[in-house]
This record gives structure tokens, C-alpha cells and sequence, in this order.
DNA sequence: ACTACAATATCATTAAACGATATTGTCTAA
DNA sequence: TTAGACAATATCGTTTAATGATATTGTAGT
């Protein structure tokens, strides 16, 4: 178990953390939230799910706050908060990059070379 | 080696497919660019990096376009490209995802509930 | 030729994803 | 009361990725 917080979600955990924003549930109902609110692009199996869900109650990113028979239901904890926030800047971040070097190239005159598949100017 | 384009790009590949957008590189060069680029943010390893150029080559995403002495020089194929403009379409579908989440509960006046670390309804 | 350096390559370990399958608890109907 | 059926969670085993550390190799300067 890692002392440190995991410092690069995968897109999975990602969802997971998301699908608590809307309060307390079990893990069929991440699965259920994932599916939906990827509009099916997402499809999570049972491995994958309570992998990361054992996980994040080890890094306490979640609790549990239940158990009726076989059905836990966990919450999200303020440090699960924290490393969802974190997450999602970290994904604009790169967004802004792409971005940010798209730009550079336009303006360098670098996109017509790409176009033209030249390795120098063509001038 | 896969059959199929990998669909998932690590953050760490995704900056190597941008790098080549400036153009054919070396290794090095790979990361000195992402060094610059994320304003030292990611520092890639040896390691890491020609894990990568190698599963690249492989997948077709890049190609080697000279060979002098030690370094290697490679361009991005047009398959990287597509691989490329799909990862970011992938990062900003999370990012739309967050925020409609965030949009969502701000109307369902879950942000409340939230803040106060209840579980069901304050009133 | 020797040395230093630049660039790439490999090793070994740890961690993540996930299909497949197993387990367990609850409820219903006869 | 017990035999399914079902809902939910748990585990196994394989494959893939990340990465620190270290090794190799080619080139140039002296």
C-alpha cells in the first residue's frame, strides 16, 4: 500500500472517483454510472472495478459506510476529492498543451510542412 | 506486437507523439521537448522513453528516417497521427465528462449536500 | 590509441488492466 | 426447509506499462 497519493489516475480510476460526486453507492452502481455517463464508450468488468475499489479504500480515497449483506457502499473521502481535482487538472493540462503546440505550429508555418509530409522548408 | 492501434495512450506516449509534431527528432530530442513543453512537469527516463520509440516503430506510429552513427531519427507515420488527434478527442472527453458531472449536481442542488457531508436531503 | 561524451539499449522489479471464474448472501416459491 | 435464481463482490492468471539502474556503442578530440 502506497504512502503517497497516486499521482496519475488511469482513466478508470478516474470514472470511479467521478461516480462518487454523486453520493454514496456500491460498485454496481459505478459500473452503472460509468456506462451512462460515457454514454457506453466506458465498459467497466468486475476485475477492474473492485481492483481500484480496494485500492482507493486502502489510499483512502473512499470509505465504507455500509454493508447489507454481500453490498458495500462506500463514500468519497476529502483526500478522494482532492486526487479527482487534482486529476482533472492534470488532464486539462495536457489538453492545454496539445493545444498550446498546435498554435506554436501554425504560427511557425510548421503545418504546411506536416501537410506536405516535408522534412525542410519548401521554399 | 498488437494487431489493433492501441487505444489508450499513457501521458507519457502522448507527449512522445507530440514531440514529433515539430517534426522528425531523436530520442533526446523527445525529451528535451517534453521537458519544455509541460515546463518540467514529466521528466522521462531512458527507460521509459525508448520503451516507448520501440512500441512505437513496432505500431507503426513512427518511422526511422536516418541512422547517424548512434542516433536514431524518426518522423511520425500518418497512422501516429490519427493515434494522436484520437487521444487528445479521449482526454477532452474526460474533461467534458468532469464537467458536465460538476454541472449536473450544481442543479441538482447536490453541491449542498456535499458541502456539508450529508447523505440525504438537509431539509 | 585513449578518453570522454552523447545516444541508445537492456535488465529487473513493481504495478495496472481485465477476461474468466468463483464465492456468498438474500429472496422467492413450492 | 430447501432449491433455485439472482445480485454483488472477490480472486486468479495473464499481459502490458513504467521506470531506476546500468550497460553498450559510436564519434570526436587530444
Amino acid at each position: 500500500m502506497p504512502k503517497k497519493p497516486l499521482e496519475n489516475l488511469t482513466e478508470s480510476m478516474f470514472y470511479v472517483l467521478m461516480a462518487f460526486g454523486r453520493g454514496p453507492m456500491c460498485g454496481i452502481q459505478v459500473v452503472e454510472f460509468i456506462e451512462e455517463r460515457t454514454a457506453g464508450r466506458i465498459q467497466m468488468g468486475p476485475a477492474t472495478l473492485y481492483t481500484i475499489l480496494g485500492k482507493f479504500e486502502q489510499e483512502n480515497y473512499i470509505e465504507e459506510v455500509s454493508v447489507e449483506g454481500r453490498k458495500r457502499t462506500y463514500q468519497i473521502t476529502s483526500r478522494g476529492m482532492i486526487a479527482y481535482r487534482e486529476e482533472v487538472e492534470r488532464l486539462q493540462r495536457c489538453v492545454a498543451d496539445a493545444t498550446a503546440e498546435m498554435t506554436a505550429r501554425l504560427y511557425s508555418g510548421e503545418s504546411l510542412r506536416q501537410e506536405r509530409g516535408l522534412q525542410v522548408c519548401p521554399c
